[in-house]
DNA sequence: TATGAATGAGCATTCATTCAT
DNA sequence: TATGAATGAATGCTCATTCAT
């Protein structure tokens, strides 16, 4: 993501903070104006309309969230602990992120096309990059050579997502034993 | 949940709709009163704000999404073929409850502590019929008996939640093989 | 003031009291309805409007006030002792009846040809029953022959009406001597 | 009164007159917003309610009054002239001050503690101000010494009054002889 | 470029009144 | 006659957006 100078990421920052704790329909442009150190007419100086404003600071925060996961994931890390580490992540990083995401999802009227594929895109190239630790895992001999990879993706990226949107009300700071998960896929439920 | 009437029943599926569609803020009150069939005022008789009713409507579709679910879980399969229509069942339901749940949630301040009890405890009762489904693959032989019921029904809750919320934004019509899911679940991903 | 039957005078007496208390905009038809132990649209089949209803429960009490003010006046008193009185029905009457009152003097679409002649009427008998004392006056040998009696009489209502309205903001329940001043009256303030 | 600039001082002057012709409660943003030659919303930048407009032109009205009233207590009069003077400003000015006022005190709810200050402070300091003019009769040698001041600064302020509110009434044109008024008292009512 | 004063469309809510029972 | 459920006109207030400076 590009920023013309300085005071559009300033800008961007202000919003999506203000977003983040008020959603869409309660967070104000004054507000966002006041955040950023500047007048309100300022921000249409640079973006449109809040709409607009709004699904820049969806794409900053979502490019800021899978920046952090790129992180964790080209840790040098096995397989477990790689995905153990990204749950953790998740779990971390989705806890501020809910209001926003939820915003955006709730109305969809808001959602550009623009920001509909950058969204889909990362969310794309996440599921790979989740995709490329299962095969890593297969390679170092943990996970089986024969098991289905995108079946393995999936479910990490739904366990991981589990304090995700609707999930996610219960008490966020329980413990949860990641550990244990990983082990337990692996090694699978039924009876041999 | 119980109604004073038909027309009170009216009002919440009509707003039920109209919220679905729309979200918390983008629904107008007037809209609800005409696709209820009544004047404006009349929806005051029976419920005293807007975001009470939107509350109501809440419960409303959650207890018929749960409700259900009760149908799913009484059927008289196996375990697998249970938890098929399980994900079955919330991949279609959740398709249509997406929006509302999400403008729930991303509304906090819009909920009530009684709403917030409702969907706990709902959520709660949820989570233990599942394991229930669990158990009864555990007497039916083909769970493993010292699988970690708990991880096992976290999985399946986790999994069958991908298609809510923000998960939700890929293609909505992809079909899903919950017949191979379930069963790499079973046998398990990790090398032997 | 006649009323077809007990219930009509139940509802007046009712919405005197609301009013009172409330003043004519934020008095409702219901907690009238309520007070006078009768359904909403029972209100209608004595009165036609809010209206009229305020303006009735105003000649009521008007006409209640006066009632109270012919009392006092037909004691068996002297001069001083009388006007003595007549200052205290007035400050304790008075002291209830100010928020109807300004409401209907400060809502003056509110008021129909009927009620101003009532009201007149009231008032121009009350100003003569005070000349009727002031002519006891006279006769008692206590006020001077050659006094201007309407000036006499316009002081006393003046000076009565001291806890009306506007004037009446202060502290309600401070005292005042009225002995003092109604001797101040005769005496004059002017040097000999 | 300080405003920050004309427009503010549009506005109340605006307001004033529409709360004064319709009261309260009848009086509609809007109609102020049109008198004063601005939009609706702009009201609100300059006050955050209605009920904080209504005060302000309360305060407003009751200072132009207080303010003319000064004016007359300066002229170079003696006692007799300057009572008249008094009373037939009273007399005119409260002629328009009326419904305004009246709505005001029939609206206890609107009247905010700072605006109860106000007008007390005004009222105590107008008192003290007919007392001078009593004090400066006695000086003249017009009126007793051994007067009591309090009485008569009462009962030229209660005669003063009687154009005001219920007392109001009656017709507004009708000519008053103040100079016989204020002679009356002076002389006394009683036999000497 | 930066500003914030001005704007008015838009909406939740109230409540007097009606009318079917 | 008595009722109260139903109604919708009416209005205060918000806030994204504009535009003169």
């Amino acid at each position: 993501m590009k920023f013309k100078n300085q005071r559009e990421l300033n800008i961007v920052e202000a919003a999506y903070e203000i977003f983040q704790i008020n959603g869409y329909h309660n967070a104000k442009m004054k507000t966002i104006a006041d955040k950023a150190g500047i007048g309100k007419g300022t921000l249409y100086e640079y973006f449109k309309s809040k709409k607009e404003l709004f699904e820049t600071s969806m794409i900053f925060s979502m490019e800021k969230g899978f920046e952090g996961i790129k992180e964790v994931l080209n840790l040098d890390l096995g397989f477990r602990e790689k995905v153990i580490e990204y749950f953790k992540y998740k779990k971390n990083y989705m806890k501020n992120q809910n209001t926003i995401f939820e915003s955006f999802f709730s109305n969809r009227e808001l959602i550009s096309d623009k920001v509909r594929d950058t969204f889909f895109c990362s969310m794309s190239n996440h599921y790979y990059d989740i995709m490329v630790i299962v095969e890593e895992g297969i390679k170092e001999g943990v996970v089986r050579e024969d098991a289905d990879k995108d079946i393995l993706t999936s479910c990490i990226l739904s366990i991981s997502n589990q304090h995700l949107g609707i999930n996610s009300l219960g008490d966020k700071n329980s413990e949860v034993d990641f550990e244990k998960i990983i082990d337990s896929l692996l090694e699978g439920f039924g009876r041999r």
